[in-house]
DNA sequence: AAGAAGTCCTGGGCGC
DNA sequence: TGCGCCCAGGACTTCT
């Protein structure tokens, strides 16, 4: 499931393949993956406008086009984007195409349709749907010790489900928040506010060591997510505790047995032993 | 205002 | 072989 360091993935590869190409025209298949526009607007707006920077905030995609609008990209659970290599048949599942002033299809397929596509004034950002309710990337340096310990303080939400609020730290999704709160030997049912400085310090350096690294090996790949290039990432086989339900822990010295349990209906993962309930 | 619960979406895996 | 059930999870809506 595509979180930051999956979108980022993305973006790396698509800032290297089509930045500086020209969106000869563009089709929604699905007007439900669009957000406040129509197809046809939608193929309005995007007609000849040139592809000038690629930038990424938590799980958004946002592709910045000449004229001064932006192309607000969420990949949700299923989404991919990519360009399709010249001759390859688009595949099931294509919501939106853009074809590119070198010949090529970059497609947005989504299975699960729960993937969105917006266009937004790049100076109004923040005013967009898919952004307006977003928190502070992970990996923006505006996050420091104490941005992250005011925003604790308020929350007596259980960390699991703080991490995966997008209007606190954005990007983190169910497999990070996992591997994250094992990293850093917290219970995923510690209360948010529980934590103090020294601790909501170590959160944060081990939020942006997971991140830094899943990015480095490329992105999780559990089922639908492909890089930029059309390819699985490579994170998974490091995972340490998302999936690995009666697996041994892979901490040193530790004789533990992963547990799965759930919060709001999701998977999180956790090492009784590295991760001793809060008292 | 925080937080909990319900809802949406659909391919794939499973049991029978 | 085919049918029906359930699961995956990100984010929004509704309710307390």
């Amino acid at each position: 499931m595509p979180e930051l360091p999956e979108v980022e993935t993305v973006r790396r590869d698509l800032a290297e393949s089509v930045l500086g190409l020209v969106i000869d025209s563009a089709e929604a298949y699905d007007e439900m993956i669009l957000v406040g526009l129509t197809a046809g607007q939608f193929a309005r707006r995007l007609a000849g406008k040139q592809i000038v920077d690629i930038r990424r905030s938590g799980k958004v995609l946002i592709i910045e086009l000449s004229g001064g609008e932006c192309l607000l990209v969420h990949l949700r659970m299923t989404g991919r984007l990519y360009p399709l290599p010249m001759g390859q048949a688009v595949p099931d599942h294509t919501r939106a195409v853009f074809h590119l002033s070198d010949g090529r299809k970059l497609v947005f397929v989504n299975p699960r349709r729960l993937g969105r596509l917006e266009i937004a004034d790049c100076d109004r950002l923040a005013e967009a749907k898919l952004l307006r309710k977003m928190g502070i990337d992970a990996l923006s340096e505006e996050l420091d010790e104490q941005v992250v310990g005011e925003m604790l303080r308020p929350h007596s939400i259980v960390l699991k489900q703080w991490l995966l609020d997008q209007s606190h730290i954005a990007g983190l999704g169910n497999i990070y928040a996992s591997e994250i709160l094992h990293r850093c030997r917290l219970h995923p049912d510690t209360p948010a506010n529980t934590l103090d400085a020294r601790a909501a310090r170590k959160l944060l350096r081990t939020i942006r060591r997971v991140l830094e690294e899943a990015i480095k090996w490329r992105g999780t790949t559990v089922s639908d997510y492909v890089t930029g290039r059309g390819v699985p990432g490579e994170f998974q086989k490091r995972l340490r505790v998302y999936g690995r339900e009666g697996k041994r822990c892979r901490c040193r010295n530790c004789s533990g047995v992963i547990v799965r349990t759930t919060h709001a209906g999701r998977s999180t993962y956790y090492c009784p032993q590295c991760q001793p309930a809060a008292r």
